[in-house]
DNA sequence: GATGAATGAGCGTTCATTCAT
DNA sequence: TATGAATGAACGCTCATTCAT
């Protein structure tokens, strides 16, 4: 799932390019957690990361290509840890359960990430006004969902359901958990994750 | 619900001082439903409203007025239909289905009052930067939903579960209904309010 | 030869406006001459208007626009006085120098408006590069001194030549009559402008 | 003609350096031909070259230098050709059209040097906002040509005429028929040069 | 000799807001 | 009431130049 780079013709970054980069990425993703996306100017980020406007310039192609970075490092953290711990299970009920609790797991250390991630999906948009990210990004997402629910129909563990409906209210159930948390630091995370794969079991067995 | 005016110690607004609120708060919403918040200058607003960008700073303190304006009415608008449907129901089973069917039953017919006010919610930010509205201005639906779940575990329909997290998950689910049907307008909008009553149907009982 | 507007489908400027637009006309003319078309920023036009920068953005749908707005004024200007002192002349012999004097005895009265007309000329360029006037845009011009070489071949009054490389020549002349003007202010522009027409004569007549 | 340098004080330059500094200058005058003097940046030249943008600032003081080289090495080739093809020649009618025959016979072969050099006369200024090259440039080639009508003058060939006036128009009759030539690549230059010879032949006589 | 990283000023443009009319 | 003119700050971005390596 990680694209990063490599895949283009372009030359390989030198090490030390890479690792300004990460350092504007993580800057961006401060700033954008904090203020928001509209207020994640370039230059807040580069105050932020302690270097000059420019130097974003000259890093990146434009604030479009930051944002994507952003998206696609944190997505490819997240779709690591979560793919290591649904290795080896086979049932559906246990790949959903499993799927619930190893992305609440991770972004448990991720806080920052998560909001600016919620922050770019919902306001990065192209030249022309159309949103870059958003339902349709999802389309990955949901239909992942939905083959772990054929699965269960097929093996009689689940229902027979909608499965469009049933992905795309559990894909938003998940996101709420995270939001919840991201504005109530103290709530138990872990928790509701459990508490969500409850729901969701009892929602799609037979 | 409704909250306008009245309440505090200004004068009451003129007929003709109603109406061009009105209008504005249309043409607010339209340009925001179209063009997206971060898009929606009062000069874009101002346009669509065929009047001049004066006018707007003139019937409204500034923009962020103008944008509580639109989501109160919206919200208004919601609060009144859901409530005549809900009238006269008693199990929470009924009503919280009732609540899920209704809500997109009305919003059925107000589908750019819908993109804007999400595009609003994901956006709009005070002056120091914390999102105006957000997880913590849906308290207030979260508390409807836990009273509802009480009763009915009270009575003994429903199981023993947090009521937190089901609220917050439901409350998650229908805004991704909204937000999945206006992505993809040919989307069977009732067809999904019946599945998620009938999922938090599942989840719920006893 | 005038357009200004009027022609399209836009409402007519109100006096103010166009009083402002005149007067950041004005100012962009003197700073082009001045310190030429790469230095000519909107920041430095304004601060020679004596107000702020975003006056003409105000006015001026961009940068584009004012520049061509520069031009069209003073083109029109030459246009009408040499128009004027052409009027009842027959043959071409007379009206080439009625030309050739009535656009020097024209500028010699505006002289930062040719220097400005001449640095956009050079320079002035579309989005893709292009330049914006240019050899083409004499096309116009060479076609207006062509009709009067063929009408004096025709009449005997002219010998066999290339109407081309005459009409570019002749324009050239002309153009380079006012560049050695703009840079050695005390020479003698009308004496310039009727050994312009000698050398003409002379080399046109049959 | 050549300066280069050699006259100042500062020790002669390497092969690799002369070597480096000639693959810049035609950078240069490739970019600045194609996109104009104002998009002419260092990265942009050094980027055609290619090298690194800091390769230039190494081997020229800056970019006015480099523009300086630019303008001197293709002047100097002008020169060099212009000198040959008049080598011999004794009366001033055949020293003036052997000039405008052998200027047209050179650049035929060097558009793109042309092209440039049209660019950096038009655009190159000073720090205090000067045209570094302009009708005052020209006044080595205006006393070049003065001395040649003089002599047609004393010799009687020529009639009276000022001779600044027609050096002036004669040099900008040249300069344009390159512009032209350089707007319409399918234009005969020689042919174009040959009824130059003759404007000018007529203008002069006696 | 050559490089790539970094700077900081300046660019054209947008925009919420103010205000005289 | 309503307007259009004006402001000034902030935006993303470009670029000539500097400099450690």
């Amino acid at each position: 799932m990680r694209s990063e780079n490599g895949t283009g013709g372009q030359k390989p970054r030198s090490f030390i390019e890479e690792a300004r980069r990460a350092q504007i990425v993580a800057a961006a993703i401060e700033v954008i957690a904090e203020a928001g996306y509209g207020q994640a100017s370039l230059a807040r980020i580069a105050k932020r990361a302690g270097i000059s406007k420019g130097v974003i310039s000259y890093h990146f192609a434009g604030k479009d290509e930051l944002m994507e970075e952003v998206v696609e490092r944190t997505y490819g953290g997240i779709a690591d840890h979560v793919m290591t711990r649904m290795e080896g299970l086979t049932t559906a009920t246990e790949l959903l359960r499993a799927y619930v609790l190893a992305v609440a797991e991770h972004m448990r250390g991720h806080r920052t990430q998560l909001a600016a991630l919620g922050e770019i999906f919902n306001n990065f948009r192209d030249a022309d006004g159309k949103p870059r990210y958003g339902v349709h990004t999802s389309e990955q997402i949901y239909q992942t969902f939905e083959r772990f629910y054929r699965m269960g129909q097929e093996s009689g563990e689940f229902r027979d359901f909608d499965v469009r409906v049933m992905a795309v209210t559990h894909s938003a159930a998940i996101d709420s958990m995270f939001a919840y948390w991201a504005a109530h630091p103290d709530h138990d995370l872990d928790a509701h994750a459990r508490a969500l794969a409850d729901i969701f079991e009892r929602a799609c067995r037979a």
